[in-house]
DNA sequence: GCGTGTGAACTGGTTCACAGCG
DNA sequence: CGCTGTGAACCAGTTCACACGC
């Protein structure tokens, strides 16, 4: 087929690919467009759409190959291409999530971490070289930084953001509870706020529920 | 005008909830539909579309009244009911969400905190109360929590997920690298994986920059 | 007979465009 | 005039439905 991939769906890919792994690693070698559309929330139609949008691919009435299909994604998403990645800010968070980003083998790797609090600096025993904030455009300039993971107090979001652009930072992940919006094409951000995120499930819970809460609009 | 609330829209307008805390934290009191579009990555017409779905809703020339539209966001999506909530795993990354999370004067409060190592939990100094993971059942019942984060390692996600569920939880933010899907309706479920995130974003600028990487498919 | 591949129909969310009102 | 409110047009993505291959 071959059309430009939509958001949703390279959305979706990266989801299989995870499956892929996982599944690898328990040694199953074939899978149902069912059984990827169950584990990913999608449906199978969906999930066959977009394996004939990975461009042209063999399979049969056993299903996909999971390793082939696990290279195929990683090919057509240019997830193989290396990525430095830095986190700024070292509180409790941004230091939690360097162990849970660090996987062995992936070609993403974090390569600095920044925190102005130079004292916090020295006690983290980190398994990435840190920083001190100040240095930012140097360290991204020459380690070849392209994505940042953004752990900063919210006041400090937005200019350190603009600053991580300005130093050509084209991806951001930002941890924040600001909403941050790119402001140019060719950069990306993801914003994931759990304040945010948990206020979602309670909306959702109760409109759900059913209970509109019109509030007796005297 | 009042139809259902498409997610999206739940969605927008929980973000517009947390825009109109931080305007009305600066003093500010009337804002435009398209200042709020800027700010949380959406057009002004989607914007004044959510406003005209939270049911009639007046304004005038010099756009919308902050606290207000708070207000009635809340109202409308509920927000201000009471949730308990409770965290399980209690690593590194189970512990700073703690933190962020936990702000004063919100409905969602954090009433519990769940780790199978016992050592552990002697370890933690937090502003919850922790238990050990073979209470959860009790507590959750006890405590009447609603909601659960999610930040166990990977192999317990699926078997500690069904767990909760059985036990009446509602709504679970997964932070685990495992995909969940929801077994039932009801059951509200959102996935965070760092390492998906970043894939999406790294596959976003492979894509964006063009290089499809077709792999000269001999 | 199952499971895939894919054009066709559908859906609902976004964008447009314009009327209305301070 | 600016900005909002909202029906109408549009469009992307999802779902359907059926043909094909093992």
């Amino acid at each position: 087929m071959q059309k430009r991939l939509s958001e949703p769906s390279i959305i979706r890919l990266c989801l299989i690919y995870r499956l892929m792994e996982e599944l690898e690693h328990h040694g199953v070698s074939r899978v149902h467009s069912s059984k990827i559309g169950e584990n990913i929330g999608a449906r199978a139609d969906s999930v066959r759409k977009d394996m004939s949008m990975l461009g042209d691919f063999g399979n049969n009435l056993s299903g996909y190959d999971v390793s082939r299909l696990k290279n195929h994604i990683i090919q057509k998403l240019g997830l193989d291409r290396d990525r430095n990645a830095c986190i700024v800010g070292l509180g409790k968070l941004g230091s939690a999530i360097i162990n849970y980003i660090q996987h062995p083998g992936s070609s993403i790797r974090i390569v600095a971490g920044f925190d102005n609090n130079l004292n916090k600096l020295e006690l983290i025993k980190s398994p990435i070289e840190v920083f001190p904030a100040y240095r930012i455009e140097e360290i991204i300039a020459h380690k070849k930084i392209g994505l940042a993971i953004l752990a900063v107090p919210g006041d400090a979001a937005s200019k350190t953001a603009a600053r991580l652009i300005e130093c050509g930072i084209l991806g951001i992940i930002n941890f924040t509870p600001v909403v941050l919006t790119s402001p140019k094409k060719h950069v990306f951000i993801r914003n994931i706020d759990l304040v945010t995120e948990m206020r979602i499930l309670s909306a959702l819970l109760s409109l759900d529920t059913g209970e509109e809460g019109d509030g007796i609009s005297s």
